[in-house]
DNA sequence: GGGAAGATGGTTTTT
DNA sequence: CCATCTTCCC
């Protein structure tokens, strides 16, 4: 069969610069060294990439393997291929299109060897990292030169991102100075116990593949003449790291590096004399939505990106396709109040859409309230609970928030926040598959050793890493040796069962099924069944977590069927929080602001817009601080489409108590015209000056008593502080909160007091008491048992939909 | 070695 | 306010 080239079908040129601007038009087109899209929030971008990499397939400049394309989250990497499938079909398949970390981890694995690594390295997320780095601060009594674990992490994280190793950071370290002598001790040390436990955190990814590509040329040009063509998201907030991974990807590779190379299929490759040229570099970012310095990101990547590539072209994108004038107006004044910025201004053709809508809560409840009810509102005019999405500062704030949604029977999911694998139990039964699958890790084999409880103690503990120690070997080897350190005989035999279970599954590590690894490490350990049979009753929650992320390794087997054990590590220590969000959730997101990057809907909910919140206190000392805070709000408005409410409560309880808040110096930064104030700082504010009751007052035409049942505004009425034994509370609390422990999903679960109401049944008719909305009607009940929902007409708070199980009523005769 | 009760210290944002 | 660590007793 004879192969006859196409030419580029100009049909389908056209459709892939259909409905394009002449800037995005170009943006798609033009080919060259280097080009940098400066592209404003909702301009397109993806639109644009996505048809880029389309074009530059359909028109023969580049063969799929060619392409790499780097995206911030694997789910916008998922949406991106999906894209571009949808625009030329199969041949999207050869790209790698991922996040940094991914391609690292894909190009470390193939080149572990090489330097030291062995294929099978596991990945330390940030929990792993300080577990290390708390033992070595002990060991090291760093703690009395004032080092805390997040101190250390940071310091450690920000030279790696600077690409300072142990050796150079010595170099340039002031030894007279006693505490960054520990310092460099502490660094090292945590070095070489990574390094012995074959094992990479977060940053070494990214910083140990460039030094690879640095040290093993041949490595580097291997990829170099691979990815010809590099496309970049979100490159303002790339580290020095990271821009310097792109940088050794774009050099020309040496014809005398490619002697005798073998390609990725295992096939020899073509040999040149002449150099390649270097690979063309594409990168879209805006460093109006930089929001990542604290963790490296340099926006001179950006604004010197110019300089960098000298036969660079720059494209402009300022066209808005996502929100209305109104938000991008206010958007626009917010974001002009930082200086040393190019000016730039979004405009749309959309037209105003509503006003911005404002609200002044008197305590976080409220806030929260404010939100449920329009929230209802919204969805009774016909929008979707997907399309709403609630941001917020810090992760603290969800608690207010879930606390109200619960009882509105509002289905929301946290997006983020407390993971799943954080937990316990998940990090313990994860700890046995990182054993099995990278036996060097000491780490892992320090958890499970004693759980479930079989006798090792802290002293047999000891005791083993002195054996391994003493010649070198690993504590997984000191395990298999436990009959030499004269240890009880029973204690001997435990260790033994644990080694070899242990070694047993470990051998099918490579080959099985995840799910199976999983199943038989539970089985034989028998940790489930220890859960079961313990006395504690939050333990049955905890074991159907378990067999919850059984269900997740099987689930992974069929997304992947030939992934192995440490593909799924991989993939778990890899997500990022927006990669939970499930567009077909059917439930309002909540999320920080730093997850809302880079998404949008309909309707967002900024909350907490107070001084010290927002900005936060912690960046008032920072330099750049409060311009990257204000970013942080320029990107949360930017992600609405239609409607935006900014809220912000008087007071918010934090640290255990309350105190008074106030507004947010941004919000004086947006014209007062696009604000529609239900209830405004000062109207707020004029009456907690006059009222001492003013907390929990009646806020016009309302009637409603803000305090919640459980919030921590003190007894009802606001009366003078008086703390009934905290004690006691306490373990009220604590048992009521087992009690509970809701069996839907574990992203809902409920964090403060629960009432629970029993099997109280309500129908159409009944009348009620609310703790804070008073005397109602039931006008309808919806759904059956714990799920029951009542739709209440309150006499002054008006229609209110109410779980029933938990909500703070009674039903009155 | 295990468990429960008090003491302590610490919270921005995340791959 | 919360989680984690320490201490004490079995």
């Amino acid at each position: 069969m004879t192969f006859i080239p196409e030419l580029p079908d100009p049909a389908l040129e056209s459709r892939l610069l259909e409905g394009l601007n002449p800037q995005q038009r170009e943006a798609v087109v033009h080919r060259g060294e280097a080009l940098l899209i400066v592209a404003g929030a909702g301009s397109g971008k993806t639109s644009v990439l996505t048809r880029r990499i389309a074009h530059l397939i359909e028109t023969k400049d580049a063969w799929p393997s060619q392409i790499l394309a780097i995206t911030f989250t694997n789910k916008a990497a998922a949406e991106m291929r999906e894209r571009v499938e949808t625009l030329i079909g199969q041949a999207a398949e050869g790209m790698w299109i991922s996040t940094f970390h991914s391609a690292c981890v894909r190009i470390l694995r193939r080149e572990a060897e090489t330097f030291g690594y062995t294929k099978s390295f596991t990945i330390y997320d940030s929990a792993d990292s300080r577990a290390l780095i708390k033992r070595i601060i002990k060991d090291l009594d760093a703690d009395t030169f004032g080092f805390t674990v997040s101190k250390v992490a940071g310091r450690i994280s920000k030279a790696k991102n600077e690409l300072q190793e142990v050796e150079s950071y010595s170099r340039n370290a002031n030894f007279a100075d006693p505490a960054e002598a520990v310092f460099v001790e502490m660094f090292r040390r945590y070095s070489s116990e990574l390094t012995r436990a074959n094992a990479f955190d977060f940053d070494d990814l990214i910083a140990q593949t460039v030094y690879l590509f640095r040290a093993f040329p041949k490595v580097a040009a291997l990829y170099q003449r691979r990815f010809r063509h590099i496309l970049v998201d979100e490159y303002q907030d790339t580290n020095h790291a990271q821009y310097s991974l792109i940088r050794e990807l774009t050099r020309a590779p040496k014809p005398e590096h490619l002697k005798g190379a073998v390609g990725f299929d295992g096939m020899p490759l073509k040999e040149y004399d002449r150099p390649l040229p270097p690979a063309s570099l594409t990168v879209v970012g805006d460093s109006d939505q930089s929001i990542y310095a604290f963790r490296g990101a340099d926006i001179r990547n950006i604004v010197e990106f110019e300089r960098d590539f000298p036969n660079s072209k720059v494209i402009l994108l300022e066209q808005n396709y996502r929100s209305t004038q109104n938000i991008l107006s206010a958007a626009n004044s917010v974001i002009a109040n930082n200086f040393d910025r190019k000016d730039k201004k979004l405009f749309t053709t959309i037209g105003d859409g509503e006003k911005i809508v404002g609200f002044t809560g008197y305590s976080q409840h409220d806030e929260a309230q404010f939100i449920a009810d329009e929230i209802v509102e919204l969805r009774e005019a016909g929008m979707d609970y997907r399309d709403v999405a609630v941001f917020y500062r810090t992760n603290a704030q969800t608690r207010a928030l879930e606390d109200v949604f619960i009882r509105s029977a509002l289905p929301y999911r946290v997006i983020g926040g407390t993971k799943f694998y954080e937990r316990a139990e998940i990090k313990d039964a994860m700890a046995y598959l990182i054993a099995v699958a990278n036996p060097a890790d000491p780490l892992a084999l320090r958890r499970i050793m004693n759980v479930p409880k079989r006798g090792i103690g802290p002293a047999t503990e000891a005791a083993l890493q002195n054996h391994a120690d003493k010649d070198g070997r690993t504590l997984r080897d000191a395990l298999r040796e436990s009959d030499q350190l004269g240890l009880g005989p029973k204690v001997t035999a435990a260790i033994e069962g644990l080694a070899t279970i242990l070694d047993e599954v470990g051998a099918t590590a490579d080959t099985a099924a995840p799910a199976d690894i999983l199943a038989a490490l539970l089985e034989r350990t028998g940790f489930i069944e220890a859960l079961r049979a313990s006395r504690d009753p939050q333990d049955e929650a905890r074991a159907e977590n378990v067999e919850e992320l059984l269900a997740v390794t099987r689930e992974f087997r069929r997304n992947n069927p030939t992934g192995t054990l440490l593909d799924f590590l991989t993939e778990v220590s890899l997500v990022a929080a927006a990669d939970e969000l499930d567009d077909s959730s059917g439930t309002v997101s909540l999320m920080t602001l730093h997850t809302a990057k880079g998404l949008e809907f309909e309707a967002v909910f900024l909350t907490g817009v107070e001084e010290g919140l927002l900005p936060h206190q912690m960046s008032a000392g920072e330099p750049g601080g409060p311009a990257e805070e204000r970013r942080l709000f320029y990107v949360g408005i930017t992600r609405a489409r239609r409607r935006l409410y900014l809220s912000l409560a008087m007071t918010r309880a934090q640290f255990g108590d309350v105190t008074v808040a106030m507004p947010s110096r941004y919000l004086q930064e947006i014209p007062t015209e696009l604000i529609d104030w239900r209830q405004s700082p000062g109207m707020a504010n004029s009456r907690g000056g006059t009222e001492p009751r003013a907390l929990n007052a009646r806020r016009g035409g309302f009637g409603a008593e803000n305090s919640l049942a459980g919030s921590s505004l003190g007894g009802p009425g606001g009366y003078a502080i008086e703390s009934g034994g905290p004690g006691a509370t306490a373990r009220a609390r604590a048992a009521a909160r087992a009690a509970e422990r809701p069996k839907t999903e574990w992203t809902s679960r409920v964090t403060s007091t629960v009432r629970d109401n029993g099997d109280l049944t309500l129908a159409a008719g009944d009348r009620i008491r609310h703790v804070d909305f008073g005397d109602g009607k039931v006008t309808a009940v919806t759904g059956t048992g714990p799920k029951a929902v009542a739709e209440v007409q309150f006499e002054t708070a008006g229609r209110k939909r109410l779980l029933i199980k938990i909500s703070p009523i009674e039903k009155l005769a």
